[in-house]
DNA sequence: GTTCATGCAAATCGTTTGCACAATG
DNA sequence: CATTGTGCAAACGATTTGCATGAAC
């Protein structure tokens, strides 16, 4: 609080609530767009733009994660530990990949760049269950 | 040519031919706005839907890559050899990691889940060799 | 003389912002 | 009542497209 020259004290709204539990209930990373079609079934005149809103607050939260996917619009997860992602493509689906995430890595890179490196992320590309 | 409804016979352009000479010129993964401003030292007049059209041509014929990053914008390099990327959190740089691709990856993520894998990306997330 | 390349302006897509009003603490 | 949440429309940044003209083959 001293250091944040305005500091935000969130309000609950059942609105984002809900689209938490949305997040939460799924694991196929939806976009912004999915989640507010899906939010207008209990909320037939939300904005797409408080869909954003929301989903800012609840990644600034900590309860969600934005997923950056080459060539997809921005996603959104609810699983909160490091993990690795594949991209079908075929259908453009993302899945989440039971795969140890290889903390020795950041350190092998480290040494042989001289760089500071914090952390990882890998994409695999290819075909999901389904498509293959 | 048979199964291609559109076929494009590409005619020289001596601004694509700099532009690729540009890209091949750097390992810095320059932006389309950065290559234009670049190529505007020989071509005043060049438009950055040109530039944009240009390197699309370019990555068509596989004499460059586009990169996609994390919150920023498209990015082009010429190397055409698989390897990864270090995202500077501080100046927003990229640099090329001198590791070698781990084939191995993919054939245990297919064993793992079940999925048809391609090819995988790595990006790793620090502070480049200047800002640490 | 076709077909491709270019410049410009307008269109598009995903995301963010401003504003007036409603809801929360 | 002070502050945050919401809907709507407008703004925004990055990229693409349409169209008329110029260059390449």
């Amino acid at each position: 609080m001293l250091y944040s020259y305005h500091h935000v004290n969130y309000k609950r709204s059942s609105l984002r609530d809900n689209l938490l539990a949305i997040v939460q209930g799924t694991n196929t990373h939806p976009t912004a767009q999915e989640l507010y079609e899906l939010l207008r079934n209990h909320y037939p005149g939300v904005g797409l733009a408080t869909v954003y809103r929301n989903l800012k607050i609840l990644v600034e939260q900590g309860f969600i994660v934005k997923v950056e996917i080459k060539g997809s619009s921005e996603r959104f997860e609810a699983r909160l530990d490091r993990h690795y992602h594949l991209i079908c493509e075929s259908c453009g689906s993302i899945s989440d990949i039971p795969l140890q995430v290889d903390q020795d890595l950041d350190s092998r890179v480290e040494e042989v760049t001289g760089c500071r490196v914090i952390k990882h992320e890998i994409q695999f590309f290819g075909l999901c269950k389904n498509c293959r």
